[in-house]
DNA sequence: TGTTAGCACTCATCGTGTCTGAGTGCTAAT
DNA sequence: ATTAGCACTCAGACACGATGAGTGCTAACA
């Protein structure tokens, strides 16, 4: 269904202006600002098509027309002009990654944060770390108590994980120490995924280093099969700003749903083909976002690690601008970490 | 100013009516509900006292009174019988920590859950690790990049700090190893503030050695200052029910707070004595909290770690209900840690 | 002397009715 | 095909009075 020129213009106008205003727009408002060359009953007669066509909705009879999920879905994947960056902001984005990274931590944080500063709206960064992918760099036991040991093995990407191990039998700290040796070198250089095995064959050996390893299978299977998932959010309270949300009922539906990790995740993961998502309404998968956006940006390293930013915003959203943001600093993101593994 | 003893009763019925209820209470209601002895006509009386003393506040003329933090502080100190839990939620509490505690990392982040969802408030937990008390237990350097490195520190009561380091020129990985293990036995059972002394006399090693101590050594002054305070935040939506936040804006603001990291950690540290701390209104201390009251337990481990667990909400807070749960989970948290701590 | 009944007064809230203005749809003229 | 004109709709703003929960004060009472 090929929309004529001036029906496209005209419903470009309308989104255009219902994102700035997120008021219903009416037959005048378009015929002042935009098509000043049709009058306003020209411009009714377009939004009386439009709606027949499902792009356009109507509050009620006397107000505006407001824009359909179909309608922002058609701007999205065609209407769009890329919104290049200010100087201003190309600059606070570089000046983000430009800042020596000392703290690996907290540079998950750091995105969010900026992210959502300049666009005002919540962001998410994720990093995924696929367990079976990732190889073992180094293993440490830490005593923590007579039978109770921490566990921190950090892979060759950098990633740190940490558990707690439940001995069955008390192992004196000197032992402990020999046993984290042990251990290293001959886990050294595995996937992840390969330690059950590898523990398997390790059984055998002498007696801490066995009751280790049992305390180390015992609890592998729980958490071999899913990934190591590092998550930031950012600028939550951005979202009170929208009169989509003056009703603090909404609102705080939605500020739940990012209080529950695995929402955001099932949120952020998306399992198409694209580097950059736009998942528009009911799209997104959870009936809370039923009326949000989420334009998600994903970058694998070659590492195997996943990386995805993101922003969740009401429909009616700024999608040049989002779109700008995301793949400037997802572009600046993939960089900085793929340098990060050796690949430079 | 001792109260004599009716007013201070009746005192105490307005304060329990409007924590209750977020209404103005009336003379009538207090008549009626608690004090069934005396007509509205000599309430009204004691009230009008009341608010000479400065205990309660009218919004307007004929609408009831509402206590004042004065009053709350009385309140506090005073009127407050301990509330003992139910046996629900005393199961609730024990079933968080009688898991298992494999995932360390996230701890926090469950305690924080379990606060709010218990109490409806929002819950802050945060874990302060004085850089120079701990004892660095084991240090690992990974590559991720020609030039740049990624160094770990296990201190002996389980925190793990990472940082990237800048070399001035390339390491091999297996150098990088090596040197990982000199470092590590060199340095292990240092204080980390004692680790800066401990690099400027290292400094004479050999060459890949130098340049690890030397990039050490440069980033070492920057972190070494400040504590390592780990943060979680849980039911900030929670914040949104109370009617004191109908209205968005004054909700946005709170919840701005609640995103700033520092202006958490200023919030939850206090530097009294008591374990436990109750702060009304301004006294909290922020602008943004004036008219929020937070409540905080505070455990000092052997370790020399500070664990610090509160609570957020209206002045109008359930400072009963809140007191028990804070004080039951802040037994049975520091118990856990200081059994992790090696003192079981 | 402390307590209470009674009364005048205040003021937020709520429902009602009216008005206004921005919008639409339709029709007839250009 | 476009537009001017007109009747119609409907949310939002405003004014108005009624309601009722509250107060303070005074005078009577135990």
């Amino acid at each position: 269904m090929d929309l004529i020129d001036r029906k496209y213009r005209i419903l470009q106008a309308i989104i255009d202006d219902y994102i700035l205003t997120a008021l219903p727009v009416g037959s005048r408002t378009i015929s002042r600002k935009y098509e000043q060359k049709l009058s306003s009953a020209t411009i009714r007669n377009e939004m009386s098509d439009l709606e027949e066509l499902g792009y356009l909705d109507s509050p009620h009879t006397s107000a505006g027309r407001i824009p359909s999920n179909k309608a922002y879905r058609l701007y999205v994947d065609q209407m769009l002009r890329p919104l290049p960056l200010s100087v201003e902001e190309t600059e606070f984005i570089n000046r983000c990654f430009d800042r020596r990274i000392h703290q690996v931590d907290d540079l998950s944080m750091r995105i969010a944060k900026a992210l959502s500063s300049m666009t005002h709206y919540t962001s998410a960064v994720m990093t995924r770390t696929p367990r079976n992918e990732q190889v073992l760099s180094h293993l440490q036991l830490v005593p923590v108590a007579d039978r109770r040991v921490l566990l921190v093995l950090v892979t060759q990407s950098g990633t740190v994980k940490q558990s707690v191990l439940e001995l069955g039998s008390p192992v004196a700290p000197d032992e402990l120490y020999a046993v984290s040796r042990i251990l290293s070198s001959q886990l050294e250089g595995l996937k992840l995924s390969e330690l059950p095995d590898a523990l398997m064959r390790l059984s055998g050996s002498g007696s801490d280093v066995h009751e280790v390893v049992r305390a180390m299978a015992e609890q592998q299977p729980a958490e071999s099969q899913s990934d190591i998932v590092a998550l930031a959010i950012g600028g939550r309270s951005n979202l009170l700003s929208f009169p989509e949300y003056a009703d603090v009922d909404k609102a705080k539906a939605l500020l739940s749903v990012l209080e529950t990790r695995e929402k955001i995740v099932s949120l952020l993961d998306h399992h198409g083909e694209m580097e950059i998502s736009v998942r528009i309404g009911p799209e997104t998968g959870l009936e809370e976002t039923r009326d949000c956006s989420i334009v998600t940006a994903s970058y694998r390293l070659s590492d195997g690690r996943v990386n995805t930013i993101g922003l969740i915003g009401p429909t009616r959203m700024q999608y040049g601008k989002v779109l700008s943001v995301l793949s400037q600093v997802g572009r600046s993101l993939g960089t900085i970490l793929d340098e990060h593994d050796g690949h430079e």
